[in-house]
DNA sequence: TATTATAGTTTGTATCGCAAACTAAATCAA
DNA sequence: TTGATTTAGTTTGCGATACAAACTATAATA
């Protein structure tokens, strides 16, 4: 199997004549390619990658600054940043834990909620196409295995 | 309590099974997955996910500067930053085009290559162990599923 | 009560990324 | 051949992202 494939871009064409990238290469690109999505979506909405998780966290949750650290896997004092960034957009707010006054809540406001839907929207959209070339059943067995993985991680 | 997913909200597709997470859903959680391994990979190796890539594409190649930041879908300005940071650490070398001396091409230097080899198998072991929990058929049906849709896309 | 731990912010530094202005070399047109 | 234009790359200025260390304020504990 091509080693030298396992790092390329998902412009790279120099592989064409392999049948199968293996399971690394494979997973890589397709990574890269939904990444490319995410970005490409959120670019035309003035959205950062990591804006969007945070937006998909806030949708169902009020954490703290520290639990959104954990989540995003970042330093609590990104996160301060972040939400200061996204607060002067008016697109989360700040609230006070009522059980621990050094606590801070995050939420989204009305405008960040609804950014959130048209965002996810956009993104199912592209997803979607982007396994337009798969059949039907391919497709599900593709989400079955993947979802495997994740919950296996979990 | 069926964990709702990053960007699926409940109006769209809440009649699929629980166990599934449907197409969009695992594939972004996915590409989650496979980029924060090349995350903490780099993060080993003090390199950004960017510069795994920048290595990645000059394993193969000489390209100039432009076409550098036509495979990583960079200003031209950000290229002349990244490689920037990368001669500093001795990781690239920019040489003179001998048919354009206006243009630059970028090769990996000998501690570059050494440490892009690294990376590399360093990658390649963590996304193999994170397909672990799938059976070898599953794994090689996974891959060939990914292939299709990368395939489609170029 | 005094100490320690926790939540979050501030400050300082580096990377990343873009756009616009700029330099130098190459190409094209008259 | 000369003058205008295009092209390759860098510089400058700006904002977003990310971390670590120092700091503030509150909570927990001994």
């Amino acid at each position: 199997m091509s080693k030298k494939s396992l790092l390329q871009g998902e412009n790279e064409k120099s592989f064409r004549e392999e049948e199968n990238l293996g399971i690394v290469d494979s997973l890589v690109q397709l990574s890269y390619l939904v990444h490319s999505i995410l970005s490409r979506v959120g670019e035309s909405y003035n959205l950062s990658i990591i804006q969007i998780r945070l937006f998909g966290i806030l949708r169902d949750r009020e954490p703290s600054m520290l639990q959104l650290a954990q989540h995003l896997n970042l330093d609590k004092s990104s996160v301060t940043g972040l939400i200061n960034r996204a607060e002067h957009r008016d697109l989360v707010k700040r609230t006070a834990n009522p059980n621990d006054s050094r606590g801070v809540n995050v939420i989204l406001t009305p405008v960040g909620q609804k950014l959130t839907i048209e965002v996810a929207t956009e993104i199912g959209r592209q997803v979607t196409a982007l396994a337009d070339s798969l059949t039907e059943n391919e497709c599900s067995q593709l989400s079955i295995l993947a979802t495997k993985i994740i919950g296996a991680v979990r």
